[in-house]
DNA sequence: TGAAAACGAGCGAGCGCTCGCTTTTTATCG
DNA sequence: CGATAAAAAGCGAGCGCTCGCTCGTTTTCA
């Protein structure tokens, strides 16, 4: 079995959620922080780096992991580290800001024939959002773990972001509710709860892996228990 | 306004949740760590420990709060907080299968009456989860933000609750599925996510309180949810 | 008055981060 | 071209500090 990583053969096309993809992303926003002039030898770095932290703080937690761990795990000397960030809390800020900005533009991007059913655009809001996760899972659970003794700032950015989905989930609800297609009481609880049934996907991936549950049953399954508890004409609420 | 705390003013029934109830029962079970000999006093103080030990958790997170921290907020000495518990990681142990005890025994208290009708033991559930939850917040919080970074006894004891907490919920559906109360694909996976909806009430509890949402509200919502997507004789899945 | 409880300075270890130095890469020119 | 110097990148011992934890001493109280 050989496994090939970074080795491009020909036209393949370019995986946007592969982590040096995202660590260009990441170098470009933090280009002041980061010393190495060179552009491909700091991405190559960088998602050397990145991929150490997320590993390491799985298994141990961003403020339990020093940078001498990270400095073992990626080869690099402590100096070294510190001429692709200026401080521990740059990193964290830089996973977190590229989770962020990822999980904003994945779900604004939705076909303009999805987005005009709204019933459509829901199970595209929920499939879209599972498969984020999933190509950037380790991003995520780093995001959602260590969320908690972020310094404010960060804590702040999570909360918007959070909140940004909600609503983003709560316009589709609020215009399928004014068409016809749901019958919902209370969309801002509904839209709200909505959130924790796509974030069990990855926060609790072990469990369904052991379990043999595949992404596509889990889709299907909280499509399914989304719509049979929205869908206007079933039963509609007591 | 005045707020009494911890007064005991004649026949008035016992809170089970109060933190020092719930002190007396860590005491008990971790009776071999605790140097303290007076019972009254031990239960007391280690009430004051574990309230500060949430308190600055849930601010600063529990690897961050040192225990010069912990001592400044309780009064005591280093050597002093050291008489109730033998270690830090202990510390953490105490709480965490306080919590686990507590759901435990809360969830297997259902009335015969009750236990009887799947429907009706359904509702039972979630509303005695997300009220147990209420009751000891910030206990619960505790658990399931330290949960990484746990040293893996602890680890395990937090998944094994977790997993087990999910097979009640899973035994009842089938039980309903069998009496024909509910119509469900895959019992396995409803159970699974049942369960992050009852843990958004206390893991973002913050949010909810910002927007006005009262437990009540939240309970209705939930049940309401969960039984629109299972009850049977509405409309079945596709 | 003696045992129980509380105290708090001090220990070794490990932390995030720095900085004077070496190695590697790149640009320049005889 | 190969030699060479300037610039970029990488190195790691060491700094000041805080951590979890200990232990000889003092205080409290039955």
């Amino acid at each position: 079995m050989t496994i090939v990583t970074g080795a491009r053969t020909g036209a393949e096309p370019p995986d946007p959620y592969a982590t040096e993809a995202l660590c260009a992303r990441i170098l470009e926003r933090h280009r002041d922080r980061v010393s190495v002039r060179k552009e491909r030898l700091a991405t190559q770095n960088l998602a050397r780096i990145i991929e150490a932290v997320l590993v390491l703080s799985s298994r141990q937690g961003f403020h339990e992991t020093s940078l001498r761990d990270l400095a073992r795990e990626t080869g690099l000397s402590m100096g070294g580290l510190y001429t692709y960030f200026d401080t521990k809390e740059t990193l964290l800020l830089m996973i977190l800001t590229e989770v962020v900005e990822s999980v904003q533009a994945a779900l604004a991007a939705a076909p303009p024939e999805v987005a005009a059913r709204p019933r459509a655009h829901l199970r595209w809001l929920i499939e879209t959002h599972i498969r984020l996760t999933e190509a950037m899972g380790p991003w995520f659970v780093f995001a959602f773990m260590e969320a908690k003794g972020f310094p404010p700032p960060a804590r702040r950015l999570a909360t918007e972001s959070e909140l940004a989905v909600e609503q983003v989930f709560a316009k589709v609800l609020e215009t399928g509710v004014r068409n016809g297609d749901f019958a919902i009481e209370d969309v801002s609880l509904t839209a709200a709860l909505i959130k924790p049934l796509l974030q069990d996907w990855y926060v609790k991936r072990a469990k369904y892996a052991k379990r043999g549950m595949t992404i596509e049953r889990y889709v299907a399954g909280v499509i399914g228990l989304v719509e049979r508890a929205i869908l206007a004409g079933s039963d509609g609420p007591a």
